[in-house]
DNA sequence: ATGCAGCTTATTGTATACAAAGTGCATTCG
DNA sequence: CGAATGCACTTTGTATACAATAAGCTGCAT
């Protein structure tokens, strides 16, 4: 991550995310530059893959701009990582290693201890949940599928998503991580898939009722 | 669109396509770039979406390869294709405009003139057959599955694989075009998804059976 | 007022030179 | 003889200048 488009790339990333580059507004190559202290190649080069991440948008004459996500983009997402992520979680049943099944459950203690504490620890939550759902896709072997849910779930307003659980979310989510552990443990593919299912159908339901109440706010720590 | 970051990209494309360059070689940028009489500015910028197609890969020090597809890797694909464009058939059936059907009767039509005189058209079946899924695709109306699918599409291997077929394939790819069509007129989504699931299915078969008969050559005129 | 022509400015695209990083070979030392 | 190390060379990354293109504006004509 030392390059500098790997810097730029982040630092931009960070600003969509913490709120600091609002929907909608524009980007100027130069500005970006400027603010990542690098030059535009390397701001260019970031903003080709954000743009396939869709946090930016380019208009008809390719310039950028920050991207607005509605409901109904929010649920389509989660539609797609729904189907794509429960066809991994069937693909994992089958060929998960024993080391990928411990690393798993390690990481649901995680989750478990997080949100244990009198005030859940959600940073700690948020990245033994990416873990979790990473070796999942680990043991699916697909680099397309891998490739194609990042896609889906390395978007602004997913990333949000479980800074918007309550407790009781949390915990759920906790609990359907272990009926997956459980479908795993059985290697049967099509529980883990409707398990997976569930899960995500879940996840979306809890950010959309926090996104009608307006409680989309930017938050800053979730910037990485 | 940006003329000379398009022509490379067209360019190197339809090389890896006509087999001009062959799977698993390094590419350079430079050697790339005086093939395509541009800069190395530009093919960098072909070579970033190239790679996101999956007709390129980079190893850990950044060099680039054309991709070299297992038939694991193909089925994957097919696997991914089958499930996201039966999800856009679903889709599109409680969507899809007057206009839209027209047209994909029109395209439909199109294919069985070019597959009905005494040698088959096989070009004019491609384009046509292209249309066809694309309207399919228009009318699920949703930019990340386009984007997505475009990924599961526009790979080496998938584009060649309507050239496997021999004209029974062909035929039964029109019939199979017919029954969507039916699906899609009683605006049935599941009929149409499972239609679309089979209709993918046998076309990865169909190219498997080819490829077990070493029949993979590189054909030239799919290019561009 | 309104719409359009032509100019001006803002922004992205491309070329090129140079910097950094990786690879492979050859040489040397154990 | 084998392994490690340094050097030359290959390839990619970055900066910068300039070109092309789109957007916006000004002023004129209707």
């Amino acid at each position: 991550m030392s390059r500098a488009s790997d810097r730029a790339y982040s630092h931009i990333r960070s600003m969509i995310l913490s709120g600091e580059l609002q929907p909608g507004v524009q980007i100027r190559e130069e500005a970006l530059a400027e603010l990542c202290g690098v030059s535009r190649t390397p701001v260019r080069d970031a903003l080709r893959r954000l743009e396939a991440e869709l946090f930016i948008r380019r208009n008809e004459s390719q310039r950028s701009f920050v991207a607005d996500w509605s409901l109904d983009d929010l649920e389509e997402a989660f539609q797609l990582r729904a189907m794509l992520e429960s066809h991994a979680a069937r693909r994992a049943a089958g060929r998960m290693s024993w080391d990928q099944n411990a690393r798993l459950r390690m990481h649901n203690n995680g989750i478990k201890q997080a949100i244990s504490a009198e005030n859940p620890d959600v940073p700690k939550f948020l990245d033994h949940n990416r873990q979790f759902h990473m070796i999942i896709l680990e043991a699916a072997a697909s680099d397309r599928l891998t490739g194609m849910l990042a896609q889906v779930i390395e978007q602004p307003v997913v990333l949000r998503t479980a800074l918007q659980y309550d407790l009781e979310n949390l915990m759920r989510s906790h609990h359907e991580h272990d009926e997956l552990l459980a479908a795993f443990d059985h290697r049967d593919g099509d529980w883990a898939a409707a398990v997976m299912t569930g899960h995500i159908r879940r996840a979306f339901h809890a950010y959309a009722e926090a996104h009608k109440k307006g409680a989309d706010q930017p938050i800053n720590d979730v910037a990485a």
